[in-house]
DNA sequence: TCAAAAGTGTTATCCTTACACCCATGT
DNA sequence: ACATGGGTGTAAGGATAACACTTTTGA
């Protein structure tokens, strides 16, 4: 999956191609895990499961879209949903080359973990990936990330004081507090994209050095892993949506086996939002909210006093106007 | 703006065309208004102002949409958001005149009612319509639209139990009794997207009518005005978008003149809402929030005690996480 | 004087958050 | 015994929604 596959197509002639990418997300193990491919290419980096558009065939984005993932991955997605498009000029690199211009749709799917085991023998050559391989300064379940303090934000400062007018280091100055809540600020787990872009339009990500054709040398800035074109930004989309659509639609349980404890239940949702949850009142709530039920069946894999096992409510949508897990994740108010 | 337009260019040859289309939002006189563009074609109908993305001259997709906004209304925009991204066939009749295959990426934009007057003269034939217009249904501030029990209920109903497997239709009448709030349950009136779409595959808006080329007399079961392709589409997707947004971002008083009394601001606020707030508790609200504060100016033109002018208090996004005017739309039950 | 809108005060209720504490199992 | 996770009770504080009521203007 690489623009080089399209050279010779009718696309070509046009110098627009529409690709439509996915950031397919499972829970495993407590730790949240995204689906990669890695191209045949000589790339040194692993992208989304992705695919152009077919205006022939495709009747629909999304079936375009399940069509090739479907191709790629052996997998069939359930949830899907749709994310954002992207057309920034030059955010790959086979655009400066005479490619045409990728244009690209992100999608965000959900699927169990059970299809996860399904598919570690899938053709072709993808693989799941831990997600905060990606975005390490996103996980806060241990406390706040120390690549913050060390590294991110003198980088972010110097950034932002940089040459240039003072309205703009301002601006700038601005968007760094904002996103990263620096400057007395409270950290927003949802603000996954702003803080990527950020971090993008510095340049202390891989894909800002590469993309801008210099010294790859400088990657030693690097934070997080890299992945191809504009797939990280996807992903980053995908975070951020996820870890607010969680708080009102019952989202979650589509990475959940169809029945679990409702630690485990914690457990994904601590994984998605990069934050620990209070345990008493995590189950109190979705019990409160009616978005479980008991099966009366006991697991005692559980490593302490069996647990009870229960499933997903489908009814409550007709409950509730907005279904979800309203979990406020603890605070942790950083230092300084 | 019509696909015309695009025969004989370049992308003719790849049957793909990506169209930015821009639902554009103001306020006058309490009313929420939608800026529209009439076709000089022959076409019965208006549209959103849109355009081609242009893959070589457009630096982003916005970019790309701001040119052509500014082209067709000499209007400036301030905040543009995209929404979604529609890529149906046969959305547009002219697909199957062999036109190419249209994907339509749709934004909202907010202007200030001062800008309004200055584009009243502007050139081509942009007028500003009401969008209630076009959802009657989703006005709310005077109770219930009679519309919805006296047409929308039963019309639905009858589609949801046409012929089919006793599955597909459990699953239509669950989706209609969702949407519309119908069977006990509430209206939420963040779901415009969910509604037009129901409307649209039930065949009761015009669009539906026109696009299978079936009767034009059936339109006479018409709900709403109709709008070019598939924009209507894109305005609903605008209206709950802000209606979602406006509940935890500060948005509305992009709408605002710089000064404002409360009350207007609440009208604005119940304008996008399509419902009525309480009007104590709003005040207390948007005080308490730190989302305005005082300009120490009183305007008379009130029709009744004069009122204190406030403005937007900017800091407000540093102190809050989500700041925005979190009001419960008044709760009417409806009966039934 | 009356209608319309600006404002203030108060209360009951619910939700959130935090803390304390006991229960059952495996090692 | 103790670590680990399961599970219950309760109380303080804050936010919300619904009232009632007074004030100030223009027609």
């Amino acid at each position: 999956m690489n623009t080089h596959d399209l050279d010779g197509l009718s696309q070509r002639a046009t110098g627009l191609v529409i690709e439509l990418s996915a950031a397919i997300v499972a829970v495993t193990d407590e730790e949240p895990k995204i689906l990669l491919v890695s191209p045949s290419e000589p790339a040194p980096r692993s992208g989304l499961p992705a695919g152009p558009f077919d205006p022939a065939g495709h009747r629909t984005l999304e079936e375009g879209l399940r069509s090739w993932v479907e191709e790629q991955t052996a997998l069939h997605l359930g949830y899907v949903e749709q994310l954002y498009t992207f057309g920034d000029r030059f955010r790959d690199p086979q655009e400066r080359a005479g490619g045409p211009r990728p244009v690209s749709v992100g999608y965000v799917a959900l699927v169990r973990q059970t299809a996860l085991k399904n598919t570690d023998k899938s053709p072709g050559e993808s693989t799941w990936g831990d997600w905060y391989r990606y975005f390490p300064w996103e996980d806060w379940r241990d406390g706040p990330p120390a690549l913050l303090d060390a590294l991110i934000a003198p980088r972010l400062a110097a950034w932002a004081e940089a040459a240039g007018p003072k309205p703009d280091k301002n601006r700038r100055r601005e968007r760094v507090n904002l996103a990263f809540g620096f400057d007395g600020g409270s950290w927003d787990n949802e603000r996954v994209l702003d803080r990527y872009e950020l971090l993008y339009e510095a340049g202390l990500v891989f894909e800002a050095v590469f993309d801008a054709h210099r010294d790859p040398a400088e990657a030693a800035a690097q934070t997080g892993a890299a992945l191809i074109k504009d797939h990280r930004r996807i992903l980053a989309t995908a975070m951020g949506r996820l870890r607010a659509k969680i708080k009102y639609r019952p989202v979650i349980f589509e990475l959940m086996a169809p029945t679990f404890t409702l630690f485990q239940l914690q457990r994904a949702v601590e994984a998605l939002s990069g934050g620990r949850l209070h345990k008493q009142n995590f189950r109190r709530l979705v019990a409160h909210e009616g978005l479980v039920e008991p099966t009366g069946h006991i697991s005692s894999q559980t490593g302490g006093r069996p647990a009870e096992l229960f499933r997903f409510r489908r009814e409550v949508v007709h409950e509730r106007p907005a279904p979800g897990v309203r979990v406020a994740v603890q605070a942790r108010k950083r230092a300084g």
